[in-house]
DNA sequence: CCAAAAGTGTTCTCCATACACCCATGC
DNA sequence: GCATGGGTGTATGGAGAACACTTTTGG
């Protein structure tokens, strides 16, 4: 690394932090950390931390989240830098957000490093967050919402197996609203993104439900619908 | 500004690089700036640089904007943050992208501080940029792309008054592909988002176009399509 | 009168929406 | 047999896409 042109200003601390998503029957939920130093030791916020000299934001991002809670989503993509001046009591921190998504069941949570704890918290009950926290998960779920409309998105947050109602319940969930059922149905079908399995959920009071899977990889959105422009 | 909690690991320093766009018969065009300094002296690049620690990064932007080029777009949005770990000579460099628009004919260029010269390229023409400026372009590029459906961008790239012809081909100077006269001008009257004047364009060699402006109210989405979710 | 752009409606197709009943299963 | 959710088709309306000719003006 050259260091010919030097810049010796006093330099703002760099951090990422992660709004990671998961799925459960309860509904949405958000990974969350209890924090063990100060500041706002005790409290809850995001997992993050600081970015090392010679890993990309990606890859601090991974990191982080990975110590502090054994979480390594399959999807995570950055959502913007946070850098109000006084976002963080220790002086001037900038951050950068990612979001992501998990299949809930695939991970056990265990809480590392900076994290007291680790839990999953259900997005729709608001927590104290420290930092600027809850405003980057606002952000976070705000960008969720609009993407589940253009990206395949269901597939990172289901297991490999679901059933049609499963799916729906999570673009209703995600959405934050009811959809027609034979409509969702007749229009996720036809985009031909998902393969029918002669497999049926088991364990269940009533008639069972077809499970379907992904298809391997593709183009296009799955989403009840598909806007272009 | 309390210290308390000291961290005292290198740090990164910390950019604002703006693609700004603006608009004139020929095209679409780029704000770009001539650069004084090493590295990448006399090549071209994007207009930004180092934040100050009691700025927002939103306030660095539009101060590093000013201070290089004299414009001062009234729409500036943060793209996303670009941290490759050797995306910058002097060392570890992240910066935080930002785009806007303005209405070209309102700003002459003035070079100053970094800016050896200053000048609106056009976007179509590919150009050697400096860092990973080129990149960030692209990225800014196809948001202003998608975000032209979504947002009433339009009334920040035209002067006051324009032709229906003239907001025509600004929608498809951005989406990169031609509109049915027709179809745009019944769909974006039917929005109730432009007003019609009195007035007629002038020193045409043909019939004269009826002259619109925006009106005041905000909040509705002025593109071919405005898909919902 | 010619060139150049302005201005104007209709038809068709597609897709989202709304909506109700029978079926299979476990208890 | 009954409660629970699974599974299915059709009718309607709105919006985008495609499409050609007449009008106006300056030169």
């Amino acid at each position: 690394m050259t260091h010919q042109y030097t810049y010796d200003y006093p330099r703002a601390a760099l951090t990422v932090d992660c709004a990671v998503f998961g799925l459960d029957d309860e509904g949405l939920k958000v990974l969350l950390i209890q924090r063990d130093a100060e500041p706002f030791a005790g409290c809850w916020a995001l997992p993050g931390g600081y970015v090392e000299m010679d890993e990309s934001l990606d890859a601090a991002a991974r990191r982080e989240l990975e110590e502090e809670t054994g979480v390594r989503p399959r999807f995570l993509e950055q959502l913007r830098a946070f850098g109000a001046v006084h976002r963080d009591p220790r002086g001037r921190v900038v951050t950068v957000a990612y979001y992501g998504l998990v299949r809930l069941a695939d991970h056990r949570l265990r809480a590392a490093s900076d994290a007291r704890d680790a839990r999953w918290h259900p997005v729709d009950q608001p927590l104290r967050l420290a930092f600027d926290h809850a405003e980057i998960l606002g952000v976070a779920r705000e960008r969720l919402r609009s993407a589940v409309c253009y990206q395949p998105l269901a597939r990172e947050l289901l297991p490999d197996k679901f059933t049609l109602r499963r799916l729906q319940q999570l673009y209703e969930t995600v959405l934050g609203h009811t959809l027609d059922k034979r409509s969702f149905r007749k229009k996720i079908l036809s985009l031909d993104l998902l393969t029918e399995l002669d497999q049926w959920e088991s364990g269940v009071a009533h008639r069972a439900a077809r499970l379907y899977r992904f298809t391997r990889r593709r183009g296009g959105a799955a989403g009840p619908r598909r806007p272009r422009c």
